[in-house]
RNA sequence: GGUGCGGUAGCCAAGUGGUAAGGCCAGGGUCUGCAAAACCCUUAUUCGUCGGUUCGAUCCCGACCCGCACCUCCA
């Protein structure tokens, strides 16, 4: 079966299929984050969410044009920037590095377009103004608003019913700044002390919404093929974006769109005050690897709530340790000619497995589940001198296939301490040294790289060794 | 209250109308000069509770209990 994906709009598992059929390119849009701290390890798993979703379909022979805003503009960052004395540049500048490289650390992919929500206000200001023309709008002291009773169709993407709280008529407007509690501000009027922009429909600034619906539109076109984001943002985030950009194109906006579940940590949701709130620094600080978190975030289904916990972490480390283990076996070994034909068999099967659990709406569980399990018939085939040559491809072809998604094989570097050439050259010494039974000497040269943090490994098809 | 997600072994977690993948931990074993590492094996008569449908339900239906999220700017 062919790729597949949850839809939230139609609250179904549907095939998917981009508009452009021919080219196979996917025109897709991810909310990245807000820029006013450091990311969390929360918001990592949607970003590693939006990452294996990009490395599946290209897996599966799309192309991709992605968009991913940063949003740096908004109240915190306004605060947060004043408090310190920064402009709003000055400010965000700072926490969109910090995000763009941990992304780079988690190897997360970068998406063809990343845009930044104030270097797209003309063209907010343009669309708000082609709302107002088109009566999708009203002002109120400065600030202009959608009147989302003029898009009927409000609350298809999170399936509320809005039609009993249609209200706000009897209300005096001279007391509520907005006509109806549902409607929500394209555009905020200016005030002392925040900054503002000079605009076709007036100075002010732009709303949180409309940054996503205008940049969308401006790189991808009036109908995007996927939009993603975490649950918390259908409502109302996401169904806000459906109601300007359709009152502004009169095109469906998005055809799938696609929601990431939360990240709770110890079952709780994640909050400075329990003291369960981590950035991913606070992990690296506590000697957790890049690859550990990023498998972990990534071996739960995206569409199910996940429990991180510090041995989640442990755990992960130790499953990348037995993956890259045999990588290890599969490239140092040598291996008799022939072709174990029941092992061969297995790789098929455990290669379909793991493309047709991908397929299925991203099963990354099960996936890694034909992984393992190929992995523990080879290695028992390998105990066997059953491993032969002519397994060698397919087994290579399902580690390079799990590692194109996962990516943790390859270890991060560290940097300092010894040359390798200089850890070679001691092991050769050692391993001189025990075969002519010199033990002591054997075992100093074992301690003093254990003292400068390198850790040997004796396995049958020679000596392994990896920094601590 | 409305909407959505979920409750499967010590922990994480997949899954199906026909009798429970996988990972971690733990226990056992193989290998090894020693050690470490590595590798293998074992580990749920049972899938929140109670009813119903069925030859048969963890998987379908109903009720209930519990957890999480959203309901105006939080991924």
């Amino acid at each position: 079966m062919s790729l597949r994906f949850y839809n939230t709009l139609t609250q179904q598992v549907q095939p998917f299929e981009p508009l452009d059929t021919v080219g196979k390119v996917v025109r897709m849009y991810t909310c990245g984050p807000t820029v006013y701290d450091f990311a969390h390890i929360g918001n990592f798993r949607t970003f590693v969410f939006y990452d294996i979703l990009r490395r599946w379909l290209k897996a599966d022979g799309f192309q991709l044009d992605h968009v991913m805003n940063i949003t740096d503009v908004d109240d915190k960052i306004i605060r947060n920037a004043v408090a310190q004395g920064k402009t709003l540049n000055e400010y965000t500048d700072i926490y969109t590095k910090a995000f763009l490289d941990d992304c780079a650390t988690l190897r997360l992919e970068r998406p063809e377009t990343i845009a930044r929500a104030t270097e797209h206000i003309d063209q907010m200001a343009a669309a708000i103004h082609k709302l107002e023309e088109a009566g999708f709008t009203y002002r109120s002291d400065g600030s202009i608003y959608f009147r989302i009773a003029k898009f009927p169709e409000y609350g298809k993407l999170s399936h509320n019913d809005f039609s009993g709280m249609v209200s706000g008529a009897r209300v005096d407007v001279d007391e509520y700044e907005k006509n109806d509690a549902r409607d929500f501000a394209l555009w905020k009027a200016p005030k002392a002390g925040e900054p503002n922009w000079e605009t076709e429909i007036g100075p002010g600034r732009p709303g949180w919404h409309i940054e996503c619906s205008v940049m969308a539109i401006q790189y991808l076109g009036a109908t995007l093929d996927l939009h993603a984001g975490g649950v918390d943002l259908v409502f109302p985030h996401h169904e806000n974006e459906i109601a300007q950009s359709e009152c502004l194109t009169g095109k469906q906006f998005a055809r799938y769109w696609v929601h990431s579940e939360f990240l709770l940590v110890d079952g709780q949701k994640m909050s400075k005050s329990l003291g369960n709130f981590y950035t991913l620094r606070d992990l690296f600080g506590r000697g957790f690897t890049p690859e550990c978190v990023r498998y972990l975030l990534a071996s739960v289904p995206y569409r199910k709530g996940l429990n991180f916990t510090f041995e989640g972490l442990k755990s992960a480390q130790t499953a990348i340790e037995r993956l890259r283990n045999f990588k290890f076996r599969l490239e140092s070994a040598k291996l008799a000619e022939g072709l174990n034909e029941e092992l061969a068999a297995k790789a098929t099967a455990a290669i379909a497995e793991f493309r047709a659990s991908m397929d299925d709406d991203l099963n990354t569980a099960e996936a890694l589940g034909a992984m393992f399990e190929y992995l523990r018939h080879a290695n028992s085939a390998f105990d066997a001198g059953q491993f032969l040559a002519g397994n060698l491809a397919a087994a290579q072809d399902l580690l390079a296939l799990f590692d194109s998604v996962f990516q943790v094989l390859q270890p991060t570097g560290q940097e300092g301490g010894m040359s390798e050439q200089e850890i070679e050259t001691l092991i050769a010494a050692r391993t001189a040294a025990k075969k002519s039974r010199e033990f002591a000497k054997a075992d100093a040269i074992r301690n003093e790289l254990i003292e400068k943090g390198i850790i040997l490994e004796d396995t049958k098809d020679g000596v392994r060794w990896k920094r601590k």
